[in-house]
DNA sequence: TGAGTGACTGTAA
DNA sequence: CTTACAGCCACTC
């Protein structure tokens, strides 16, 4: 049971690895850390993640700034993500398909 | 110990 | 194609 202590170590270890300019999804995160069906807890994970762990990297598999709300400000997480090259709008990535990064294939 | 909730995802209509 | 419903795991009260 010590894994489920991993759970968020996990989370972070694969959130750390994603590259500048790139996102990803709770659900990728969660399938990399072998949880797919616990999407939801990587995101409460990350809402503890430390300040190394850039939580602003990871949307839902929609592209969407799901978690916005949860940063510090008001549009901080789309700031962010703006300032890394990255083209948000209405809370929305555009081309999250093209920024999109696959943590198991990490391209 | 038990019940409720959530930064989600996948499938159905 | 878009919108809606249900399921799932881990954590907090």
């Amino acid at each position: 049971m010590p894994d489920k202590k991993n759970f968020y170590e996990r989370v972070y270890e694969v959130a750390r690895q994603i590259p500048y300019g790139r996102v990803t999804s709770y659900g990728a995160i969660a399938r990399a850390i072998g949880a797919a069906k616990s999407a939801r807890m990587v995101g409460f994970a990350l809402k503890n993640s430390p300040n190394d762990v850039p939580a602003h990297r990871v949307l839902n598999r929609n592209g969407v700034l799901t978690g916005k709300h949860h940063f510090p400000g008001t549009d901080l997480m789309q700031q962010l993500l703006e300032n890394e090259g990255l083209q948000v709008i209405h809370d929305q990535v555009q081309d999250f398909e093209k920024f999109f990064w696959d943590p198991q294939t990490d391209s």
